[in-house]
DNA sequence: CTAAATACGAAACTCGTGTTGCGTAAATGT
DNA sequence: ACATTTACGCAACACGAGTTTCGTATTTAG
């Protein structure tokens, strides 16, 4: 079941991406030009649109690559597993921030790729699609420490993980306030221990 | 004190917000134009350029015009206070995540305005000073709330709104997911009971 | 009254995204 | 072989953001 025409040539999805990786992560979204991504990768400005319809597109590949999906690391201290899984998150978003050589509080090419979502329908249901993947892994992942006996069987693990996800981005996207391990284990103590005197 | 030259049209700045808004809210960012705003406005792009120096600019005002920055309301009762102040953030963003006629997950004009801060350091430092102020209410709030012996004396309430505010932008901006004055509750109800057994 | 300073308006311009038309290349089916 | 289908490259184009140039209007300083 081999389709019909003349084959794409796979080339030119290595050469494109490669050489819009390198502009984006030297200059930064907005110093992405597609005609200079075209002629660097040797590639029709057509060909190009083809593969990508809009530059949002191709930015949102470019990054996709990079962003191996980190594996969700389980030791069975739900403290523990928490700080080491935000982290990975707070590490991705740091490294889209510094893209273009960007130093200070500036969200940089994360807040492009929000904007790019709320663009397009196709980018925004595919991102949600692999948010509500990584979401359901820590959700999991909650589930099982409550069902250990760690955590309280009332407990609402779809609202904790928004708690902790949504601090980082609040931070990275919103007040421009630093993320790293040191604030993870800040946001888990706080979120687990809760902030009521004892009941 | 007057200034030397010609004084500004202060009609300019009314009639192109005007404008500009009546384009954004019915055709969402992407269908409004500078060219249709100052021919609508009655006025040349030049002037408008001399006051809104690019399109994000000028979005960033419309925008900034209709939040009237809610005022901290409190009760005494700490958690029906967060409620309350999660909820008016909540339909602000809301309003935001209309604008244009939209209706599914996408994050609508929020979305831009969050690159739009991305892009430009002015617009950024701006915002990132009424974040600054809004969070340093939130969390005198909290404070009071814990000299009231309502709250553990150990907690971090800088994380605690972080946690707060962040779930409902993450909700918004990421995943797509509604916010409403019921997750308003859960929110703040996992925040303050904690998530570990009872210790 | 005159000069300097600033604002407004109109038109032409640059630049980047995205599109279109057309000729050519490489594959499949009969 | 030959028609069909799809991919590639090239050039021209449409459109919107943002800039430049220049003429005119309105104010203050002297």
């Amino acid at each position: 079941m081999t389709p019909r025409g003349r084959p794409r040539d796979t080339q030119v999805d290595e050469r494109v991406l490669r050489a819009a990786a390198a502009l984006i992560f030297e200059r930064g979204y907005a110093g992405l030009s597609i005609d200079e991504v075209a002629e660097q990768a040797g590639v029709a400005k057509t060909t190009l649109y083809r593969r990508w319809p809009t530059k949002d597109h191709l930015a949102v590949a470019v990054v996709a690559r990079l962003q191996a999906d980190h594996e969700i690391t389980e030791t069975g201290d739900i403290r523990a597993d928490l700080v080491d899984n935000l982290d990975k998150i707070a590490a991705a978003l740091n490294r889209m921030r510094a893209a273009g050589g960007r130093e200070g509080p500036s969200a940089g090419v994360a807040g492009e790729l929000v904007a790019a979502a709320a663009r397009h329908d196709d980018i925004g249901e595919l991102a949600r699609v692999q948010y509500a993947e990584r979401n359901a892994l820590g959700i999991a992942l909650i589930e099982r420490a409550r069902a250990r006996g760690e955590l309280r069987a009332d407990l609402d693990a779809e609202v904790l993980f928004d708690q902790l996800a949504g601090a980082l981005y609040y931070r990275v996207l919103i007040t421009g306030e630093p993320v790293d391990r040191a604030y993870a284990e800040r946001l888990v103590s706080s979120a687990l221990e809760g902030s009521l005197t004892c009941q």
